[in-house]
Parts: structure tokens; C-alpha cells; sequence
RNA sequence: GGGCUCAUAGCUCAGCUGGUUAGAGCGUCACGUUGACAUCGUGAAGGUCAGAGGUUCGAGUCCUCUUGGGCCCACCA
């Protein structure tokens, strides 16, 4: 047979993902005759290109989905992408940047029609990537989030939420990114730490002279024109211009007398009173707050409670607008810095501190958030909760690694309303619209447009705003205003927060709302109730709020059932010094790179093979295990099939096979597989992959190759032999597939069988009784008399094509049959001329010796031995043998230890004790021959 | 400020519900073209399991504290 030395990933990759579509391999369809198997895909975003999480996550996904195809369940992957609302308009916004080109000059539908033409030209790029790696999906059920049946889906939960009261409209202080210039939610304005100043600033009182306590004399002073004054601290100076009140704690002695006091806001000259609040931390900064309610969470807060005014100074694109008076125009940065001088200038600015505070960034464009006061829509998110929260802490889903429970829970149990509005182009228009008849009736009527709201008073609660007031919501455009008749409708005009697409993806996937949908059209069942609820998750901490929650959330709501039943998350790919792999960051690894160099089963083994509980640390070098691993599968494979009969099939070879045939070894071999497996599959049902991965790689390489094989060269034209290397090659086959399916294929179709693929081969069953640790520790005194020829052979540095005369006594009378019958093998492996199974105890003449726990392995040697050498190295191993003896015998000493552990424990203790002294006897009586 | 997590060989990590002579891969050193594989083989060196207490007959494994990393959440201006 003609197969090339070394494994050639490049030549057979593409031809098999062919082969598997083609057949049809990856389609899940509804069979009640099987067990369902489904899981849906993270859906990366249309902008995304492969990185090392997608190759991480998704090669998870696929080994689950091969395996439980191989174990008989109906396997369904569903994939798809994501619309990415603000990263795709970021993307086509800068595309038509160069052409001198904002989306305003182009208007909506022109602009939205560029976007369409983007993600046809460009959105299945990641999904051609994915391929590369192998996945096995259903690309006939390939979704989109922004696909006109699921856009449905979308308004009609935002409909259906809506007329529960869950979904409401309101005044509130949102993240906006100035730079989006959208409203983010909390999830997408992530806090990072920045190193800024507290800036203390000098607000004076417009009635000078008044002091309320000696302490405080330290804090009034006069200041150039202006009268005494009070210190606030301040992180963002420029947000002064909004200023509407000074807070301190009503218990603070130092200000006591001037609550109710009128100040001066600097530099706009805007009178403003001193009022009181619990709230005011009296050992933060002065322990006065200047409060600007338009401008931060907290100020808004106390502004509702105070009835202060809320005064917006910016444009929603952070510069400064015509409330901020000579500051208007400026950039909010550009302002602050300006605003600073000027205080300066004025004798305002009484000190500066370098302060760490940490700020919301967009999670797109890691722009600094600004707390801004604007119209959005928000979903009330505790009723959703509730039951979210139940369905995790009883354990109907479970979370793997278990400690992703508490972290969910407890996000969940201190959830915050979700704003859902977003003031881009790019993504799910709000199904609301607006009767301009009834509008023009309402008080509330100039509210509606964007967040430009100038200078409001302070309007009532949270839920001021719900439903009333020509608005209309409908899962369809209305021709007429429901209530007053009137024609005179428009849409609004915001779009959904891409989550709010993404969190109804394990059923919005199936046609959800439709509860008939089923893909080949005549099933009994549709696809929904046949595949939902979905059987695992598998996706990155990132996203567990986001998304995961989230989703959890819609589907006990619109489905009334949990979306899966498993959540597996595994670790964040970092490089070897720890830092998250990112393309800005300069230090990503590209998977097409690694699966180009090393192939698409070396990278996914890798991965495998590293995704334990933690994070993964990557550095390129890393790949070079999974291709080493590939090579050597692949010449194992060769070996075996070159020393297959001809003309031998497998089917020949069962018949011509006989249980007696099987040596010591064959049955060993096959023990040590299925004891192997039996771990395989505990591993894979309990998502450690690492751990499969690991096991099936040391039984391959160093029991498999490196026993199984070195010994079977020595058999090669014995029936039972032959059958079992072809035997464990194909079962290995089988069950290394999911992990490594292109190699796996490849070889596949170089055994003499007739079936068409190992990829729809059932995985193997773990034959107990072919398990026998007793045998296997019999083979380990074997291979433990090798390896000790071995050493003695490299201590006298024999060289390799010298053959050496061992002796062996055996300690146990009974060992003596077992090394007789299997002579050979350790003649053949020790590159032995002969071997001497000794009666008695005693070294022969002219050796060297060595012992394991229950033989003395004499090596003849015609050299000069260096006794001084030998001596010292039996004394080493005598010491560590004795200590060993030291320990156990003081706890067996122990009474309490005999009487209260466990019997076998103790059994095993006094064994030991009497092995390890058997063998330091013999060293014992080595050391006194030695002369 | 709250929570989570990690600290085991030079590096990256295993070590499951406490009882091994503490393992693997990579790296290092020595030897090697034995009829698949140098993307290989054989052998070796290398660890007081971060530190201190405690629970227990027994702790790398459980508890507390200390030290030092990492991550997440949070409305300290």
C-alpha cells in the first residue's frame, strides 16, 4: 500500500467537508424514532472573521454534536448569524466614510440598503470559516437575525411584552456613547478602570459671612469677588454647567446652617440651593455634592426626590449645547479642560487629586459612556426573572463548570430594567408608532423625538409613560389609528438592542411563532416540539448576561419551557502571558493560520485538549502537539494496514479468529481500550474535554503505539494480531473522530471495510468483561522488567545493537510461568540474546542489578562494572525505599489509624509495607554480593 | 465595596466525592537511521504541591487567615 510518510492535512481537509455535505451527513430532521440532540449556535456576528474563541467554541459544539450522532441521537446544529446592529452600521458607516459619506447624507432606507448589500457581500465570511474547521451544521437551516420570519418573531414578543406591562417607555439616564451616538445598555457600557482626578471646585454662597461651625472655618474663606463659598469634588468638571443643587448629609455639622442656602454656580452665574440627603457620603471629597440631575444616575435620582430641574448640556454627540452658555460647542473634553482654566483663572479651583475611578466604556467603540438623560424603551426585567432564577436553582439547567451558577444567580437576582432602544439605523424598528392626532392631544406630545430634550421639570415615577397617548403597537404597520381613526401615522424611529433579537434564538430559530414549521415538510411533529428544548449551550463568560440569562428569560416567557437543558462555558483564550487575545492587542493567533500550517485536527485537538475549567493560554508553538498527534495516528495507521493480509478483510479476519488465539498482550490491549472508553464517555457526558482528549491521546500514543505496536512487530503474521491492531485502529477511529474528524475520515477509507464513513459509525460500547485489571498488572510487571533492562542497559551504556544476557528471579513462585510464556516479549524489547528465569535468589557472576517490586533483573556484563557506581545507586534506591517503610509502618502504628479508617485502606498499607521491605532486602542482599 | 477564581516540575496544566512511591505535554540533558513515525524512539534530571494555622487516624485535596495573580459585578460624586 502506497501512503505517503507523513500526514498531509493541506490534500484531504476540503475534500471530505465536501463529501460530508454532500451526503447530508449534517441534517438533523425530526425522527421519532430517535432521540433528539440539538443545540444552536452561538451566532457570531454577520462583521465577525474567525478567531480563536469561534475555533474554541465551536469545536466543542462539534465534538458534542459528532459524538451524540455517533451514540444514535437525532443531531441537529443550528446555525446562523447575527445582525450586530451597532458593529455592522460602524462598519458600513466607515465604508461610506470614504466617500466623504455620513449615513444622514444618504437618509434611512438608502443607507439600510447599503447595509443589506454589505452583509450580502460580506456576512458569510465567518461562516466559510467555520467550515474550514470542520463543523458539522446544518447549513440548510442557516439563520439570520434580521430573516423576515424571525423579524417577525421579534415584534411579536415585543408586542406580546408590551400589552403584559413589561415593556415601557420613559425619561431616564441611559449610557450613551457620543460616539454611536446611541443609547447602550448596562451589559454593553462595561466599567473599566481609568486614572483620572477629583477636582475640587469652590461654589460660593450668595450670602457671604455665614459660618456654621468652627470646623468648618477651614472650608469658607473669601475668594477674590465672589462672597465665601463651599468646596464640592468632582471627577467631571464640565458636568458643573448642569449643576442644579449641592447635596450634603443632613447630619454633616459642617454644613447644618447653610441647607436651604442659595450659591452661586460659577462661571454661568445660575443661583442654586444647598439641600440635604442621607445619601451624601459625608467622608467622600468635602462631603458636599454638587448635584446635576441630567448628568449622572445618582443626581437623577435625587433631583426626582428634591423636584430639582433637569438641565442637559449636551448634544448627543458630547459636545456642549446651548445651555452650557460660552461653553456651548465644545467637546465635553475639550470643555472640561477650558471650564478648568477658567476656574483657575477665578480662584475657584482650590485643589487637584489624582483619583482612580472607574467608567462605563461602549463595548464597541470604547468611547467613555456619558450618563445622559433621554427618552428610551426598557423591558421591566424582574417578573422575567423570577422564573429564570427558579428554573437554575432547582437544577433543570445546570451550568457546567457548576460555579457559573452562583455568578448567575446573583446577576439575576440584582437585575436592573433593560433599556432596549438603540438611536441607530441598523437593526429591528421598534414595531411602535405614533398617531399624530392623538399626540397633538397630549401633554406629553413634544417628548417623542430623540433624546434632545434641552430643560424638562421633573416628570413623575418609572412608569409615567406606558402605553397611552397615540401610542400604537402592532406586529404589522396600521393603516389608521385605533383609537381616534386618523391616518396620520409614522413609525418610530428606533431599533431594538441586538440582544433583543439574539435571546429567542433557540426558538425563533424553528419559525417561532409558528408551531407547525417543520423542514421537510411531511414530519408528524414539528421541528420545534421535535428539537426544543435544545440539549446544551456552549459559549464564553462574555456573554452569560447578555445572552444566556437573557435567553433562559424568553424561553420559559414565549415558550413556557427552559431553552436548554446544559450550559457549558468554557475558559477565554488568552496568549502565554495571560492577556485576553484580541486583534487590537496584536497578539491573536488566526486558527486559519494554524489550521493552513498544522491542519484543521491538530488546531481542534489543541483546543480539546486545553479547555480544562480555566481560561486557555495559546502560544503558536502550542498547535505543534495536535499536528505531532495527527502524524503519529497517521503512520500507526500505516503500519497496521501494511502489515494487514492483502487480501484481509474484516471480515476475514473475524472468521478466521479464535478467543484462544488472543496472547497476554492482545488481551491487554483490548482491556486497556475499553477501561480507556469507559473514562472517554464519563468525560464527554461531564463536558471535560480536556480530559478525554488527554486520555485517548496517552492510550494511543504510549500504549497503543508504543507497546501494542512495538510488540506486534515481533507477531506480525499472526491472525490474532493482525486482527487486533485493526481492531483497536478502528475503534480509535471511531471514537477520535469528534475531536479529529478530518484525519479520522481519511484514514477510514483506507481500511479494507466497505462502509462509507466513520462519521455515521455508532461509537463503540465498553465491553466490561474484557476488562481484567488483574491481567493488566501482570503486563505491568512486564513492561516494568523492560524498562528496567532498559535502564540498566543505558547505565552501562550498552549500545542499542548489543544484545544483552539478563537473569531474573522472581520473588513470587507464581510469576515464574508468566515471564516463561512471555519470554520473547521481554527478549525482543530489552534486545535481549537471552533470557534466565532463576530458581534461586543470588546474583550470578558479572552482572549489574536492579529490581522492581517483585523481580531481581540481573545484567550480564563482560565490562568493567564501577562497583562504587552500582553501589551507591542500590543504597540511593534503599533509602527511598526504607523511608517509604518509615511512614507507613508509624501509621499503622497508629491505633486510631487501624481502627478507624477504612479496612481495604489499611490492607493496602500493611502490603505495602511488606512489599517495600521485600525489596529493600533484596537490595539488601545486592548490595552484600556486590564485591 | 461585593462576588468568583487561581497559586502543583523551567513553561502550560491534570490530580473527580480527603488514603498514589504527586502525573502529562512542552522544554532540558544523554544515547539512538532496531522493518509506521526524527512531526520519532529509549533513558535521565527536575516538585518540602505559595506561606501559617486548624479539622481528621490521614490533606496537594476540606476550613480559616496571610501573601501574590486573574476575572466579574457595583450609582464613592
Amino acid at each position: 500500500m502506497d501512503i505517503s510518510k507523513r500526514f498531509n492535512p493541506k490534500e484531504i481537509e476540503d475534500k471530505w467537508y465536501r463529501f460530508w455535505e454532500e451526503k447530508g451527513y449534517f441534517s438533523g430532521r425530526v425522527n421519532p424514532e430517535k432521540e433528539p440532540y440539538s443545540i444552536v449556535i452561538p451566532p457570531p456576528n454577520v462583521t465577525g472573521i474567525l478567531h480563536m474563541g469561534h475555533a474554541l467554541n465551536n469545536t466543542i459544539q462539534d465534538i458534542l454534536i459528532r459524538y451524540q450522532r455517533m451514540r444514535g441521537r437525532e443531531a441537529l446544529w443550528i446555525p446562523g448569524t447575527d445582525h450586530a446592529g451597532i458593529a455592522t452600521q460602524n462598519i458600513v458607516e466607515k465604508e461610506i466614510a470614504r466617500q466623504g459619506l455620513r449615513r444622514q447624507d444618504l437618509g434611512r432606507d438608502r443607507f439600510l440598503k447599503r447595509v443589506w448589500e454589505w452583509k450580502e457581500e460580506y456576512g458569510s465570511t465567518i461562516i466559510h470559516q467555520l467550515k474550514k474547521l470542520g463543523v458539522s451544521c446544518d447549513w440548510s437551516r442557516t439563520r439570520f437575525t434580521m430573516d423576515n420570519e424571525y423579524s417577525y418573531a421579534v415584534r411579536e414578543v415585543f408586542v406580546r411584552l408590551y400589552n403584559k406591562g413589561l415593556i415601557y417607555r420613559g425619561n431616564y439616564i441611559i449610557n450613551w456613547c457620543p460616539r454611536c451616538q446611541t443609547a447602550l445598555s448596562d451589559e454593553e457600557a462595561p466599567h473599566r478602570e481609568i486614572e483620572g482626578f477629583l477636582y475640587y471646585i469652590r461654589y460660593p454662597l450668595k450670602k457671604a459671612g455665614i459660618r456654621s461651625s468652627r470646623s468648618a472655618k477651614r472650608n469658607f474663606k473669601r475668594v477674590g469677588l465672589y462672597g465665601d463659598y463651599i468646596v464640592v469634588a468632582t471627577t467631571r468638571p464640565e458636568t458643573m454647567l448642569g449643576d442644579t443643587a449641592v447635596a450634603v448629609n443632613p447630619r454633616d455639622a459642617r454644613y447644618r446652617q447653610l441647607i436651604g442656602e442659595t450659591l452661586i454656580l460659577p462661571l454661568i452665574n445660575r443661583q442654586i440651593t444647598i439641600i440635604a440627603d442621607n445619601i451624601v457620603d459625608k467622608e467622600f471629597g468635602t462631603g458636599a455634592v454638587k448635584v446635576t440631575p441630567a448628568h449622572d444616575p445618582n443626581d437623577y435620582l435625587l433631583a426626582k426626590k428634591h423636584k430639582l430641574d433637569f438641565i442637559n448640556i449636551m448634544h448627543p454627540d458630547g459636545s456642549l449645547n446651548d445651555n452650557a452658555g460660552d461653553y456651548k460647542g465644545m467637546d465635553r473634553f475639550q470643555a472640561r479642560k477650558v471650564i478648568l482654566d477658567d476656574l483657575k483663572r477665578n480662584n475657584l479651583l482650590e485643589r487637584v487629586e489624582p483619583h482612580r475611578l472607574s467608567a462605563g466604556h461602549c463595548y464597541r467603540c470604547n468611547t467613555i459612556i456619558e450618563p445622559y438623560l433621554s427618552r428610551q424603551w426598557f423591558v421591566k426585567m424582574k417578573p422575567l426573572a423570577k422564573p429564570a432564577i427558579d428554573v437554575v436553582r432547582k437544577g433543570k439547567i445546570r451550568f457546567y463548570p457548576v460555579r457559573w451558577k452562583k455568578v448567575y444567580l446573583n446577576w439575576m437576582e440584582n437585575i436592573q430594567d433593560w433599556c432596549i432602544s438603540r438611536q441607530i439605523w441598523w437593526g429591528h424598528r421598534l414595531p411602535v408608532y405614533y398617531c399624530r392626532d392623538c399626540q397633538r392631544e397630549s401633554a406629553e406630545a413634544l417628548a417623542d423625538s430623540l433624546p434632545t430634550l434641552e430643560m424638562t421639570k421633573s416628570t413623575g415615577g418609572r412608569d409615567s409613560s406606558v402605553g397611552s397617548d397615540g401610542v400604537i403597537v402592532s406586529t404589522s404597520t396600521p393603516a389608521n389609528c385605533p383609537v381616534c381613526g386618523s391616518g396620520d401615522i409614522y413609525q418610530e424611529e428606533d431599533v431594538l438592542d441586538t440582544w433583543f433579537s439574539s435571546w429567542l434564538w433557540p426558538f425563533a430559530t424553528f419559525y417561532w411563532p409558528r408551531s407547525d414549521y417543520s423542514m421537510d415538510g411531511s414530519s408528524p411533529m414539528s421541528d420545534l416540539s421535535y428539537f426544543y428544548p435544545t440539549s446544551a449551550l456552549v459559549t464564553a463568560p462574555e456573554i452569560l448576561f447578555f445572552w444566556v440569562a437573557r435567553m433562559i428569560m424568553a424561553g420559559i416567557e414565549f415558550m413556557g419551557d427552559i431553552p436548554f437543558r446544559d450550559v457549558y462555558i468554557h475558559g477565554t483564550v488568552r496568549d502565554i502571558s495571560g492577556r485576553k487575545m484580541s486583534k487590537s492587542l496584536g497578539n491573536a493567533i488566526d486558527p486559519l493560520e494554524i489550521i493552513s500550517e498544522y491542519g484543521a485536527d491538530a488546531l481542534r485537538f489543541c483546543l480539546a485538549s486545553s479547555a480544562s475549567q480555566g481560561d486557555l493560554f495559546l502560544a503558536k508553538e502550542k498547535f505543534e502537539m495536535g499536528r505531532n498527534f495527527a502524524n503519529k495516528i497517521w503512520n500507526a495507521a500505516r503500519f497496521v494496514l501494511m502489515n494487514l493480509e492483502p487480501s484481509e478483510t474484516m471480515g476475514d479476519l473475524c472468521a478466521s479468529f479464535k478467543e484462544n488465539d488472543l496472547r497476554l498482550i492482545d488481551r491487554w490491549v483490548l482491556s486497556r481500550f475499553y477501561s480507556m472508553l469507559k473514562e472517554v464517555n464519563r468525560y464527554l457526558d461531564d463536558y471535560r474535554f480536556s480530559e478525554a482528549a488527554n486520555l485517548m491521546y496517552a492510550f494511543f500514543w504510549h500504549e497503543f503505539c508504543d507497546w501494542y505496536l512495538e510488540i506486534a512487530k515481533n507477531n506480525l503474521r499472526q491472525k490474532s494480531t493482525q486482527l487486533i491492531m485493526y481492531k483497536v485502529l478502528e475503534k480509535m477511529l471511531r471514537i477520535l473522530h469528534p475531536f479529529i474528524p478530518f484525519i479520522t475520515e481519511e484514514i477510514w477509507h483506507l481500511l479494507p471495510h466497505a462502509r462509507e464513513s466513520v462519521m455515521i459509525q455508532r461509537w463503540p460500547h465498553v465491553q466490561d468483561e474484557m476488562i481484567d485489571k488483574d491481567m493488566e498488572s501482570q503486563v505491568g510487571l512486564l513492561f516494568e522488567i523492560i524498562k528496567t533492562i532498559r535502564n540498566l542497559r543505558s547505565q552501562i551504556e550498552l549500545k542499542p545493537e548489543r544484545k544483552a544476557v539478563v537473569s531474573i528471579y522472581l520473588h513470587a513462585k507464581a510469576r515464574q510461568q508468566l515471564i516463561r510464556e512471555n519470554s520473547d516479549l521481554i527478549v525482543n524489547l530489552g534486545r535481549l540474546e537471552s533470557l534466565e528465569v532463576l530458581g534461586v535468589s543470588g546474583r550470578p557472576q558479572g552482572t549489574i542489578s536492579s529490581t522492581t517490586g517483585e523481580a531481581d533483573i540481573y545484567l550480564h556484563f563482560s565490562g568493567l562494572v564501577d562497583i562504587n557506581k552500582e553501589r551507591n545507586r542500590i543504597k540511593e534506591r534503599r533509602l527511598g525505599l526504607d523511608k517509604m517503610v518509615k511512614v507507613k509502618e508509624q501509621r499503622l502504628k497508629n491505633t486510631e489509624f487501624v481502627k478507624k479508617a477504612p479496612p481495604p485502606v489499611v490492607a493496602k498499607e500493611r502490603e505495602d509495607v511488606k512489599k517495600l521491605k521485600d525489596e529493600s532486602e533484596r537490595l539488601e542482599k545486592m548490595l552484600r554480593e556486590l564485591h
